[in-house]
RNA sequence: GCGAUCGUAGCUCAGCUGGUUAGAGCGCCGGUUUGUGGUACCGGAGGUCACGGGUUCGAGCCCCGUCGGUCGCCCCA
């Protein structure tokens, strides 16, 4: 008397993607790739785990972010290892570690699984998946701007950028930013009593995040919160300026967005989402920013970089609801009846795949069935040999929308499209040695005239 | 971590104020068609009603707990 196994349940938070779904992620991934090749950004590969270290140590020890939402781990030397969370901190470590300083400026690409502890809702899971866009080593407002006409680019090939739009800001250099903290700090702290509890924990914790807090308390007052702007240094503006006719000359439309800011100390100047209200609570589709001082925290040499990242799936939604990703689509099914029969099937079918045609070969069910399938799965052609035609060394050709079946000799197939050999009756095989398709050709051609 | 909401067939769902053998559509399998699809008709398989406890003569339905899904808050690298 033994109990069946029971079924492991998946983890919580991780899809399994299938279908549609899956069709419309790897067009969005695929669609990456191209743009990408098209800006010469060079495609890495990094491990999913790396030491806790190079995560905690960018991110800030003591922040949520690393406290909480992390999926470390002891290996069995007793390491702490962390499933990554981003891809940055990981791509800075590989930066320093290889030496691919020697490369910079350095415009790398990569996408795949990232993991956050996190509780699941629309558009966020504990393994997702992202696409990755950085330039290392590189201060120039230029690299902003390549980065940002790229993401727009790709938005657009998607056909995903209606309803999409990039809101753009500047945090300023170190000193900039600086003064903006201190400023805003002072200016809430006069209305402290009347902001949202959320917003008070975070007037100590992380100030420039009250700007952008959903409690409409709290919207009164961040309205007539200092600006950025007026704290920017000369340096700081010119960048900015830069950055913005760049895109400018570009083509690229863009909202200042004031209250667009970055939790992280180690973000300078330029900050920037795409952002749909097409997803629920979790509307950016697309953001990034100057890290410059990121690679330091690594224990690197000062190395301005930017970067942005997007979520394959929240982009995969978009795709996939303008439904303009199918599966592929089948051309023909080959129909065998009988052993012998699936012998010469399976040589017809590699014969047709490799003449580039999309074919697919029953195995299971009856006659009834099988033509049935082919016909579910959108063919155009069915081609069925049972040992009759075997023996006769021809194929049922048959047309599944007009429903015309003619039988062929199988050396036709796999060298004539098969549109050619639709409904025309022939009769023998050519002789060996002559030119197939050109009798072919010519034989058709006189059922035509006739 | 917090809140709301949901969990019935492979899928989408119905199931009345608690009342006998728990339903539909789709899908699957078979038949009308011994080797011919799309349409139609007929039949069949498939359920520990998420799990565990409780209330009740009686629970898919009410109560408590657990797990899971979804949506939102916090956080957002």
């Amino acid at each position: 008397m033994s109990t069946p196994p029971k079924t492991p349940d998946a983890i919580r938070g991780t899809q399994d993607i299938f279908g549609a779904e899956a069709e419309a992620f790897a067009h969005v991934v695929e669609t990456f790739e191209r743009v990408r090749k098209l800006y010469r950004f060079r495609r890495a590969e990094m491990p999913v785990f790396e030491k806790t270290a190079v995560f905690s140590r960018s991110l800030g020890e003591t922040t949520d972010v690393v406290s909480k939402e992390m999926y470390s781990f002891e290996d069995r030397g007793g390491e702490s290892l962390t499933l990554r969370p981003e891809f940055t901190a990981g791509i800075a470590r590989a930066y320093l570690t290889n030496g691919w300083q020697q490369h910079a400026p350095l415009k790398l690409a990569t996408h795949g699984p990232l993991f956050r502890y996190e509780r699941p809702q629309k558009g966020r899971y504990r393994q997702f998946h992202q696409i990755n866009a950085e330039i290392l080593g590189a201060g120039e407002p230029q690299a902003d701007v390549e980065l940002l006409v790229m993401a727009d680019q790709l938005l657009k090939e998607l056909g995903v950028a209606d309803g999409v739009s990039l809101h753009l800001n500047t945090l300023g250099d170190a000193p900039s930013r600086e003064a903006w903290r201190v400023a805003l700090i002072d200016y809430f702290r006069d209305h402290r009593e009347s902001l949202s509890e959320d917003s008070q924990e975070r007037l100590e914790r992380n100030p420039l995040r009250i700007l952008d807090s959903k409690d409409p308390r709290d919207k009164p007052f961040t309205e007539g919160a200092p600006k950025i702007d007026d704290y920017l240094s000369d340096e700081a503006q010119d960048f900015f300026g830069k950055v913005t006719q760049g895109l400018e000359a570009a083509g690229v439309a863009f909202a200042r967005a004031p209250a667009l800011v970055r939790g992280l100390d180690y973000y300078r100047h330029t900050a920037f989402e795409f952002v749909t209200d097409r997803l629920g609570a979790q509307g950016t589709v697309l953001g990034g920013g100057r890290y410059d001082g990121l690679i330091e925290t690594l224990g690197g040499p000062h190395t301005p970089a930017v970067g942005w990242a997007a979520g394959i799936e929240r982009l995969a939604m978009l795709v996939g609801a303008g439904g303009n990703v199918a599966e592929g689509k089948l051309d023909t099914a080959i129909i065998p009846l009988g052993e012998a029969a699936e012998k010469a099937c399976i040589a017809l079918a590699a014969a047709l795949r490799r003449f580039g045609l999309v074919v697919e070969m029953s195995f299971r069910g009856n006659m009834k069935k099988r033509l049935g399938r082919a016909n579910e799965s959108g063919a155009e052609y069915a081609i069925i040999i049972g040992d009759n035609e075997l023996a006769a060394g021809k194929a049922l050709l048959r047309n599944l929308n007009t429903g015309v079946q003619t039988a062929q000799p199988i050396t036709h197939f796999g060298k004539v499209p098969l549109s050619l050999l639709d409904g025309v009756e022939f009769g023998e095989p050519p002789d060996p040695g002559t030119n197939q398709v050109f009798d072919i050709l010519t034989n058709s051609g006189k059922k035509d005239d006739s």
